[in-house]
DNA sequence: ACAGTATTTACACCATTTTTACATTCCACC
DNA sequence: GGTGGAATGTAAAAATGGTGTAAATACTGT
């Protein structure tokens, strides 16, 4: 059955989609607040979110923005506001749809259908838990662990860690790699890079002497290479 | 770089959606009949399709279906059509998005931008793979491979590789490989040549004193042979 | 002020590139 | 069919620059 995680701070509206997306078989969570969206985002791993604009606290390109830095799933934007503005600086952020108030609900429930359907396709990539080795990360919860001892990774640590992993097995330029975690003021300073990517190999490398998920392309960038092909992006529902 | 095709029978908008596009750095191709758009839609195919609903033969639903049948390829519906039925009807035929006329250039792109997006998201876990022989290579990722085994090759070694396999069978001229791999400067060091073709050979082929895969057209350059007419650049047909 | 973190600095080390030297093959010409 | 010179192949050194490690310093929020 699919997840659909609903942010919207109006009473009313949320308990109109709700019934018509129970209607269509889809299990129905609620947040008020986008810190709360996040949160909820983070915990339920919903098949689909369906994010009202209107929110008094904080914007919905922001939210769309660090929802995207670790997970892939389908964005569907509901809004009052219907300017090209607006539309165009959720859409570009990441978003997948965008849905004027008022709006029908057939129309909704086919857009939701629409989106449901395609993020089928590539739902394994959507799962934020990685396990390679003896290590897990959960992207969506900030969360490391090697051999059940849960591992502390610094705000940068991660970062990296995240940018690595969602790119598995490819080749991450010096410059994109510090274009991501640094941003583009830095994308000279590759001693970073060295610096970070040995905390990741001591921290999580079986022999950080011998890296074998955080690699070295020497001259180009590096790159995670997830062993004996067990990136496993499992993940369990529990329905 | 991105193809979409625009399937439209008014001259007018074909122009001034096909200006907007490729603003966007999209090649743009063109289709006035469905019949001749799903035509289209197989021999290019293309990143995406917009599709216009009020053509002269056959509806959109049928249009989509049966691009459906063997193709993932993203649809964006335009339409002067606005009523819910009509878009509740393309929408779970298949299509992925729904755009009424008149829209705005702004809000089309955004929607294209946001659909380009996410199918690139899923082409870029199977990326073309050149195999000959006993040995693989990914481009892409800058993987090489020989029996199973990964071998390592330097920036060098691999600029080198890729430019002569992705010229495959063509006899490539000493200056020409320099220029590539080296850059204008050195075009004269034809030393480098020998050396570096000679670690290719030395890692990849069977028997390095008898070439098969990287010949020498003495007094010319050097032609990458793929054996066995085995080039298969296989590679996901979800366009 | 303190702890945790990010950035800077310094240095030893190693891989790759380039240089250098010499052996080998090819091909035209005798 | 040899022979010599040019083109090519091999094998090592030398030079370059990227990389890994450790530690000191600057920063940040509490």
């Amino acid at each position: 059955m699919n997840t659909v995680l609903l942010v919207e701070d109006e009473k009313e509206i949320r308990r109109f989609v709700r019934l018509a997306l129970q209607g269509e078989g889809c299990q129905v969570s609620e947040a008020e607040t986008m810190t709360q969206g996040l949160q909820e985002a983070a915990n339920l791993k919903p098949q689909l979110i369906i994010l009202d604009l209107g929110l008094p606290d904080g914007n919905g390109v922001d939210f769309v923005q660090r929802l995207r830095s670790w997970s892939q799933v389908p964005v569907l934007v509901v809004s009052a506001r219907s300017t090209e503005y607006d539309k165009i600086l959720v859409l570009d952020a990441g978003a997948d749809d965008y849905l004027t108030k008022p709006f029908s609900v057939g129309e909704l429930l086919a857009r939701v259908r629409a989106l449901l359907r395609r993020s089928r396709a590539d739902n394994e990539l959507n799962t934020p838990v990685v396990k390679f080795g003896t290590i897990e990360v959960d992207l969506a919860r900030r969360l490391v662990s090697k051999a059940q001892q849960s591992v502390h990774l610094t705000a940068m640590e991660f970062k990296l860690l995240s940018v690595l992993l969602t790119n598995a097995g490819r080749v991450l330029t010096h410059r994109h790699l510090l274009r991501e975690v640094w941003g583009g003021a830095h994308s000279e300073h590759n001693h970073y890079l060295r610096i970070y990517v040995a905390h990741l190999r001591q921290k999580l490398e079986d022999d950080p002497t011998q890296p074998v998920y955080f690699q070295t392309e020497i001259g180009v960038g590096y790159r995670f290479q997830p062993q004996m092909g067990q990136v496993g992006f499992s993940q369990d529902m529990s329905a």
